[in-house]
DNA sequence: AACAATGTTGACCATTCGGTCAAGTGACTC
DNA sequence: GAGTCACTTGACCGAATGGTCAACATTGTT
């Protein structure tokens, strides 16, 4: 399976992976044939198997290098920022800005998370996520910003509130502004400062 | 389609709609065939579509008789509670008890998600639980218990804190005792109060 | 008993879909 | 220009799968 690839192909495979995850998001994986996938892109379905051995691979695929651009976006965010209180805010809006631009990938979290194949890699994508935060809430514990509580509980909290308000106002309603990222710093930030 | 249905007509009806959600939360609704779910029960494929018209419409009417059940748990729980925090409290309870002896139907729900036709069902069935939590908060802030905010964004953030909470320790890890709810409550009561 | 309505069977059908492969194309090297 | 290697094509295949249906069984009604 392992292929040396030209940069044309690396080309070819990204636009496969982007192809196919709008595609994905759009009907639903099942229900999005390969063939869907080559039409759209205008080329033969051999195209699909010279760069993935099956579309299960490609789903995988998909879903690690997208929380990998998530995290990435996350972390640029909060560059050196001290203060582990507003890096969780940071981090938080961070999410919230990378959601709205790549809603796609959001219904594809989600529907991933149903097949057991699939939630395995979305289990380690988000241990690295809860890992993230649970280490700037450990940080505001030391420093008596916040009360000593469990810090993965909370953090896992605060995943939650952001994937609810980002679906609900970014994706069923469509609120552009920071109204929604206001009202989820605020309600986490009281949630874990008391 | 409208059939008249005995007393052992309504049985076999729920019978496969247990049987179904079963085994779409385990293997996913797409690679669950229908004749999994007949043989299962040990009838032919026949029975199935005497009493439902197609797959698509078994899944919408699981998702919303599951709901439906949600629901009434959380009435019940609330009964006439006249504090509007506690009856947020006893919701949130209720909630998280309810999934987590109905496992299957968190799955069911993500998945449902993921594809327009059953979406629509979801969110009519959120609207209704955003809508009873809404009321408890609006009750809250007449009262001057919680701080004037829109009900709507923080009915919305309880919800997230539900589901993940539920989802990342009732069903990834085990976590059978009080100390999730009670993570979650406390962290959504001071979210909502500040 | 006669008749109708509800309920059940499982072989069958049309279609779709993931995946294969023998044959080809074009770029680059020696 | 011969050869190699990355890449592309698209017809083809086998294995499901959703759904149908004519015949059969059981229950209820008069």
């Amino acid at each position: 399976m392992r292929r040396k690839l030209t940069q044309r192909g690396r080309d070819r495979r990204q636009q496969l992976m982007d192809c196919a995850a709008e595609l994905f998001a759009e009907r639903g994986y099942h229900p999005t044939a390969v063939a869907d996938i080559v039409d759209r892109l205008g080329v033969g379905k051999g195209v699909f198997y010279w760069y993935f051995s099956s579309k299960e691979e490609l789903l995988v695929e998909i879903l690690r290098s997208s929380h990998h651009d998530l995290r990435r976006r996350q972390q640029v965010a909060i560059g050196d920022e001290p203060d582990p209180i507003v890096r969780i805010e940071l981090g938080i809006r961070a999410s919230m800005t990378w959601f709205r631009e790549h809603r796609h990938f959001f219904n594809l979290f989600q529907f991933a998370a149903t097949e057991e194949r699939f939630a395995a890699v979305l289990r380690s994508n988000e241990q690295v996520a809860i890992a993230d935060t649970v280490r700037h809430i450990k940080d505001a514990i030391v420093e008596g910003r916040i009360a000593d509580q469990d810090p993965e509980v909370v953090a896992q909290a605060v995943v939650g509130v952001v994937e609810q308000l980002t679906r609900a106002y970014f994706f069923e309603r469509d609120e552009p502004d920071e109204r929604v990222a206001n009202a989820a710093v605020s309600f986490c930030l009281r949630g874990l400062t008391g």
